[in-house]
DNA sequence: CAGTGAGCGAGCTTCCGCTTGACTT
């Protein structure tokens, strides 16, 4: 009689099928993708009356994967459940004993933490059995979830806006965000003077220039001033010349959240692509896992690292290490991803996944080469009768190590040396500028998506498969936006003692502040909402909340406490807070009244109204009505001013009259414009205020405008109207019926014939269908 | 690329964590 084949369930099928792979044929190998079973998507699913019992379905887009697994487990000999060794993957195996009636004799459990064959033959051999604790751990993570959504959702709905959500997660991560920028709104700024020289010395017949400053802070003009005037002829010399080793030591491998905030930094890519990049490399078999909070790496991979750096540069690059997690609530089911044959450089595929690849690689042969040595020159410079010391210093790479494939700085491609010239303690220096420029104090920085990323981690709020969606989820409820910022441009002065006439000079410069790209910053609904969550349920969000439960998740996972009774503690206080709630009154709008308009006397209000914020001129009496006018973006209920709302009634406003016909000026959804014979035109942001434009002004706009159409027009053709060569912004195309081509570089877009046009265009759309 | 801002009521929305496709834009 045939011997029937082991099956081994895992989460996700890309791993299924490497594991057939090391196993050969005694083994089938199957995917469960993830979890199979769950709370109903509509309901609570919980009983409240008894014990929390949880209700759980299988979700209809699982049943064919449950169908197939049944079959599976029909032809089977021993069934193995393989999921993740971490809380999920134990409630994963625990569902699929349960849903496919798995008998505990032919059952067992085991794990693993890297996809090697020695990993996987070592789990086979030590199996255990399912670890109810941690499964109980899991319900309780589940349903407490669940009783904080959707309890709290819904009061939402009726008291500010239908089809919001809060939770655990994504309701810290908004309030982070909102308290930032109140952070960043409410920070005083402070000027004060950095004073930097540059001073030269002359040695064997050769000029050098050496820069320096001085560390200390001048805590206005007038101090720097002073300093200048005393510095007025003075001669300098080197005081110190101090000589440090340094050494920098390689980044661990990545994790998902620290791949994610590389990928931004060095390649700005937004997190989701990220993901999904990796995701592509994944299912390639190119990289392990991409959702892991492990910094641990594979013997295997250890090996094979070392082997590679060994034959690209050489013994002494290499040096095997061993990272350790501080992530707080790490779980460490997975590696770190890396590459999964370290001795490949590149791979096929687009150009981004490439990218990506190129990253994960050299991160993780990084992190198994030495340190790299750099000797830190630091040369103290000073006058006599001052105790104020310039700081000049070099830094010499003595030796490379891992920096030669991972630069540690700004993501720079290449770490960075300064030198200094040949100096003795003694030389004198003389200066040929001194310099006094007005800084101002910073306040912290706006989060983007891979800093919330990492402040969530550092919180132990979320896990590696949720962090891109929990950043999609606050920007698609509308409480958070990711957009860019121009900045503003302020006055800087600057003072210089120049070694010519020994004169200061004063002078005003121009720097942009605020600039801003791909930030997240909150909406009017995101701090009405936060707000008043954080005054009904100040535990929830508190951001210690989940390092809190998680806590009491670890006991019961140790067996320590009983889940329901955990769970029934927390509703007991958490319950009533909801019913409170519920209990007022008013649907809440924000409103906040900003002053009298002193044209009319009347109220000047902003509040969230049906279709967004709004600034309302008077109240609806009778028959009175108010008027009304949208906040522009960028402008938030918080900290509009009344001068800023009042604008908003100015526009649109005509401006004169030309060819007959009104000129008027607004602001649209595509920024301002003046409205001319029912055609528009824009008015640079930078140069023009539709408030203030002139007649003149407006005018040549238009004028310009239809210069730039009149070229716009290369070539038209008899043979059919709707083809047309264009200029554009990027150059010279071919328009068709909606559809804009590409020209190659090579052909001259004024001698295109009609047939060379149509070919372009057919190759063009063979292409996309493809 | 403009302006909406009354009110009622039915039916809908929602969480976090595990996984991928199957869709459209």
């Amino acid at each position: 009689m045939e011997e029937k084949k082991n099956l081994i369930i895992v989460e996700s099928p890309a791993k299924a099928k490497t594991i057939e792979k090391i196993l050969g044929k005694n083994y089938k190998v199957k995917s469960s993708f993830g979890h199979i079973r769950d709370l109903s998507k509509k309901k609570l699913g919980i009983d409240l009356e008894h014990g929390f019992k949880p209700q759980y379905v299988i979700p209809d887009e699982k049943k064919k994967v449950v169908s197939e697994l049944r079959k599976a487990v029909k032809n089977a000999g021993h069934v193995l459940l393989a999921s993740d060794e971490d809380r999920e993957g134990e409630a994963i195996a625990w569902h699929l004993s349960e849903v496919l009636s798995l008998p505990d004799e032919t059952t067992k459990r085991i794990v693993f933490h890297e996809i090697t064959p020695t990993a996987i033959k070592q789990a086979i051999t030590s199996p255990r059995t399912i670890n109810l604790d941690l499964v109980n751990a899991q319900q309780a993570r589940r349903i407490l979830d669940r009783l904080v959504g959707f309890e709290i959702s819904p009061i939402l709905w009726k008291k500010v806006k239908p089809a919001l959500s809060a939770g655990r997660v994504q309701s810290v991560a908004v309030r982070l965000i909102v308290e930032r920028e109140r952070e960043i709104h409410n920070f005083k700024l402070q000027s004060y003077y950095r004073i930097s020289g540059e001073f030269y010395l002359t040695l064997n017949q050769k000029t050098y220039l050496l820069k320096a400053d001085i560390p200390e802070k001048f805590p206005s003009r007038k101090a720097a001033l002073e300093f200048l005037e005393f510095c007025k002829g003075k001669t300098f010399s080197v005081l110190n010349i101090t000589k440090k080793p340094l050494k920098r030591t390689p980044p661990a491998p990545f994790t998902t959240s620290t791949l994610q905030q590389e990928a931004s930094r060095r390649l700005k890519y937004s997190v989701s692509y990220t993901m999904s990049l990796a995701q592509r490399l994944y299912e390639a078999g190119y990289i392990t896992y991409m959702r892991t909070d492990s910094v641990n790496l594979s013997s295997l991979a250890l090996n094979a690292s070392r082997k590679k750096i060994v034959e690209l540069f050489g013994e002494k690059y290499a040096k095997t290490r061993h990272f350790k997690t501080r992530t707080k609530g790490a779980q460490e089911a997975h590696e770190a991803i890396r590459p999964t044959y370290p001795d490949r450089e590149t791979i096929p595929g687009s150009k981004a996944e490439q990218r990506l690849y190129d990253l994960i690689w050299k991160r993780t042969i990084a992190s198994q080469m030495e340190d790299a040595r750099i000797e830190k020159t630091t040369v103290t410079i000073g006058t006599e009768g001052s105790d104020k010391y310039f700081i000049a210093t070099g830094e010499v790479i003595k030796f490379e190590g891992f920096l030669k494939v991972y630069s540690d700085r700004n993501g720079a491609e290449k770490a960075e040396e300064t030198f200094l010239p040949p100096l003795k303690t003694g030389i004198p220096l003389k200066y040929k500028t001194i310099m006094a420029s007005e800084k101002f104090t910073q306040p912290p920085p706006r989060y983007n998506e891979a800093m919330l990323v990492r402040k969530l981690e550092e919180l132990g709020i979320g896990r590696p498969s949720t962090y891109a969606p929990t950043i999609t989820t606050i920007q698609q409820r509308g409480y958070v936006i990711k957009e860019d910022r121009p900045g503003e441009s302020r006055n800087i002065t600057l003072l210089t003692l120049n070694d010519k006439q020994d004169q200061i000079t004063e002078k005003t410069n121009k720097e942009t502040v605020g600039k801003e790209k791909a930030k997240l910053f909150p909406s009017d609904i995101g701090m009405l909402v936060n707000d008043f969550l954080l005054e009904h349920f100040t535990d929830i969000l508190d951001y210690n909340f989940t390092a809190t439960v998680e806590k009491q998740f670890d006991e019961i996972a140790r067996g320590g406490v009983n889940w329901q009774q955990m769970i029934e503690k927390f509703y007991k206080d958490f319950h009533p807070r909801v019913e409170a709630a519920e209990k007022i009154t008013h649907k809440r709008t924000g409103e906040k009244v900003l002053g009298k308009d002193p044209k009319t006397g009347e109220e000047v209000i902003v509040k969230i109204g049906r279709y967004g914020p709004v600034v309302q001129i008077g109240r609806a009496e009778g028959d009175k009505k108010p008027r009304y006018a949208s906040l522009r973006k960028g402008q938030l209920i918080e900290t509009i001013t009344l001068e800023e709302a009042l604008d908003l009634f100015k526009l649109p406003r005509t401006i004169g009259i030309f060819e007959n016909k009104e000129m008027v000026a607004g602001i649209g959804r595509y920024g301002p414009y003046i409205r001319h014979d029912n055609k528009f035109y824009s008015i640079p942001a930078q140069t023009d205020d539709p408030l203030t434009i002139t007649e003149e002004r407006a005018i040549e706009i238009i004028l310009a405008k239809r210069e730039a159409e009149k070229k716009k027009l290369i070539k038209t053709f008899d043979e059919d109207p709707d083809l047309q060569i264009l200029n554009g912004r990027w150059g010279p195309y071919i328009k068709y019926k909606k559809n804009n081509f590409r020209i190659p570089k090579k052909q001259d877009p004024e001698n295109l014939t009609y047939e060379e046009c149509m070919n372009l265009i057919s190759e063009a759309q063979k292409k996309k269908n493809k």
